[in-house]
DNA sequence: CGAATGATTGAGTGAAATCAAGCCGAGTGG
DNA sequence: CCACTCGGCTTGATTTCACTCAATCATTCG
């Protein structure tokens, strides 16, 4: 809050993409029976800080991210922030907004961003038209819910420690997908904002952070992070719920977790 | 595990409903142009502990529940069960199938169960066939995708309190909405399944309810539960993330809290 | 350059987990 | 029938992980 640009400010872009590169986009193939030129979408440019959509804001149109970086967030009753997921290349907005017509979350870029309008009424007539492409449209919710489906498994069973490991590598992950590094890139995002996403306070990220950089497992420098050991990022999972463990690879894992808890004697700090 | 009945079992039942049943237990209207024989849903009867579907299974067909409760569970790398919702009425399962075509979590009746089956076939095309119908459905898929973002919002930023208080009015709320009484029910799940879906330990559940119960806002038996003060449990928050409160209720929200935590002086127990 | 925002690190606390014991009700079999 | 088990629930004692509070740096920006 507070920035020069609040809610809304739209800069009309110029750029205009056919069906088949939103369907590139989204990773679903195109119809074969699909002329280039039947219909065009709008490409729409964001600054970082602008919001694409906010709660409570009449829906009628998805959004395609085609660059850039975003945030979705729920207000609470207090006015705090939770941040719902982390979109980039390729991830469509505003789903939540189909059900009641209204927006449920709110998308904020985190970068500056172009992004497609896709209204939803052309998206559901193209549904209805294609068969296949209807069917890559159900697929594309369904994807997301399974993503947050295995979100909540996270939340809930999972350590500090595992959380931000397993938040670093699926970053990885889809910055490799994407065509860059999956090993060394660049938070988009604060301490505080990764916190809100894996129920952690920044304090807590922070310090785990160090830590895996204590360990050899990671190397940070404020937001440019490279992986070292994504094995051990993956693997380390939870320390917590023991209860009934006597495989090899756990005793390993509570090893590694246990390293992380005496206190790192500080040798490098302070230059 | 261990039960007599393994997974995918099926007792085939007699039953069977049209489009308009359909529509009407999903809450969203029937088209205009339908006739009532157009297609038909067969009825299948799960006893409790029988799986409805499970993970990895190829997906082909949603079901839509008519009666009975059931719960959806992801699971771990190390078997644990990880509790996703408890669908009860009206609820569609198997929406997590669409996108991979095998399912990502496994449904298990918690009693015996009417479950009607909808090939996703005829669901797709069905959506071609009428546009209204093709909305409500997106509609559906978009409403669980809102109901997850709410769980992923209470799983990170609520006590464990809170999280027990909103568990116990959201399930009076779904109770009262099929017409069951919403103050007086039965729960149908185990204090540990509960507390996989909350995040929580079954003990912790087990202490929450303990204490709701000797503060007057509920009365509980086992798993026979009466909402006695329904406005308290939905008003009683978060304690933690106190951060800048100036609000009354916020205040009052505190003390509601602070109750909790001095040792409730067994004077109650043992009969 | 200060001001502001974000990040790091430390010290202490506290909420929920773990470990552990006992109770209750249902089902089983001698 | 009663002894026995077994799963689920309750409650207590203790531990610990992550939060809170607080001070110090780093970086950006007006």
């Amino acid at each position: 809050m507070g920035g020069s640009n609040e809610a809304g400010w739209r800069c009309h872009g110029n750029l205009w993409s056919n069906l088949r590169e939103i369907c590139d986009l989204l990773h679903i193939q195109a119809p074969v029976a699909c002329q280039d030129d039947e219909v065009l979408f709008q490409h729409v440019r964001f600054k970082a800080g602008q919001r694409v959509h906010t709660i409570g804001q009449t829906f009628d149109t998805l959004y395609l991210v085609n660059s850039g970086f975003l945030k979705t967030v729920l207000i609470d009753e207090y006015g705090n922030e939770q941040v719902l997921s982390f979109p980039m290349k390729g991830d469509l907005l505003g789903i939540d907004g189909i059900h009641s017509q209204h927006h449920a979350s709110e998308a904020v870029a985190l970068s500056d961003c172009d992004i497609i309008l896709i209204p939803y009424k052309v998206f559901a007539a193209l549904g209805r038209s294609h068969a296949e492409l209807e069917h890559a449209m159900f697929s594309v919710l369904s994807r997301e819910l399974v993503r947050e489906q295995i979100m909540i498994g996270m939340l809930s069973a999972l350590s500090a420690e595992a959380k931000v490991a397993r938040f670093l590598t699926n970053l990885g992950e889809r910055f490799s997908m994407l065509g860059y590094s999956g090993k060394s890139f660049n938070l988009r995002m604060t301490r505080h904002e990764i916190g809100s996403y894996l129920g952690l306070t920044l304090e807590t990220v922070s310090r785990t952070l160090s830590a895996f950089n204590e360990m050899g497992l990671i190397q940070v420098d404020q937001r440019e992070i490279t992986l070292l050991d994504t094995n051990a990022l993956k693997t380390l999972r939870r320390l917590p719920p023991a209860k009934a463990r006597a495989k090899v690879t756990d005793k390993v894992q509570a090893l590694v977790g246990k390293k992380l808890m005496p206190q790192w004697s500080g040798d490098a700090v302070a230059a």
